[in-house]
DNA sequence: GAATCTACTTGATTCAAATCAAGAACGCTA
DNA sequence: TAGCGTTCTTGATTTGAATCAAGTAGATTC
């Protein structure tokens, strides 16, 4: 069981007494491919963290899915907007491959938080981290070409085309499979 | 000077108290058309309230700049996550007509939401806000076609066509200027 | 009031990505 | 191992927006 909690220290240092408690409002559950931690309309009512595997976030549309956000092991998943406005989300967040999560509800949060500062600091470590990743990618549609946005992906996170179906990650750069496959083609030769 | 700060409430409800901390706290300040809220590269130090007047979001670019944004009257201004995090900013906000603003510094707002619950709901309120209007602004970005986002716009918000210089305008919907003079042409008749 | 600058429009052309279409490679299941 | 579905690739064609280019309208300044 402490294993399991051993990564979230990699994203932020806690006290053993906030390490407790935070062990003791955990649930831990897992995902199959494809089953969704959060559907378009449903509240967010949880924020995971993700033990092993990966999710994605995107919205649907009549067309094509909207992908917007790849989430891996270590990392915080859910959809903000909906979780502290406690709203219908407009986001789906979905498995790709077997996920392994630690799910911590408003009420733990909340108290979480409020009992124990280091908590509260690692709350809002993760609440600015996620603003600067939003701004990141809103630059990164507007900015930059699709071919960019692609050599760019490929540069930081070279690992997302081995691990994610290229679909999605086509759905990611904003640009059809047929494109990504025709970018792959003339630039990894 | 209560005046000026009268449209606070508009956002948010508050006790007699808190208001008037609230004003205690505060730097009313002007921005001339074109004079920089924030530039990139340096660190988001206060948010704004902006009393009258407009500014725009923008990340710069070696081509063109990528509008992101638009901030009227009664709304919050600043990066969330310069100012969270305390590092550099990635955007750029300038005004676009002469502004009046209500700033509030870091330490500030830390000490006024410590002593006053009212502003710490008001705080959390405007953090969700800004969640919300992200999520809404990607969604737009990577569900909808560029003619689909004129079209959003022009019966959503109406008024930014005429109070915003249309190359902005075209800048926010990610198009050129030509393409939206296309789009009025061909809608607006 | 002429000159300059910026904002906006309109037209012709180019170009990059979407679409349409078909087939190959791979895993899954029966 | 045969059959099926999904993922990915490759080619031909279309299309929507960018680019290039020129001109008009307004505002600002000298």
């Amino acid at each position: 069981m402490k294993r399991i909690f051993y990564n979230i220290q990699k994203i932020f240092p806690l006290t053993e007494d906030a390490f407790d408690a935070l062990m003791n409002s955990a649930r831990i559950t897992h995902f199959q491919k494809n089953e969704f931690f959060l559907t378009e309309g449903e509240v967010c009512t949880s924020i995971g963290f993700i033990e092993s595997g990966s999710m994605r976030l995107f919205y649907n549309s009549p067309d094509r899915e909207a992908c917007n956000d790849f989430f891996f092991e270590n990392s915080v998943v859910g959809s903000f907007a909906s979780f502290l406005s406690e709203t219908p989300s407009i986001v789906n967040i979905v498995a790709i491959e077997n996920c392994e999560v630690i799910q911590f509800s408003k009420q733990h949060i909340e108290q979480l938080t409020e009992q124990h500062p280091t908590l509260k600091q690692l709350s809002d470590f993760i609440v600015q981290e996620h603003f600067i990743r939003t701004e990141k990618r809103e630059e990164a549609l507007l900015k930059f070409s699709p071919e960019l946005r692609f050599k760019n992906l490929l540069e930081e996170h070279p690992k997302i085309f081995k691990r994610i179906p290229l679909h999605y990650v086509a759905s990611y750069l904003n640009i059809t499979p047929e494109t990504l496959s025709r970018y792959r083609a003339r630039f990894l030769v």
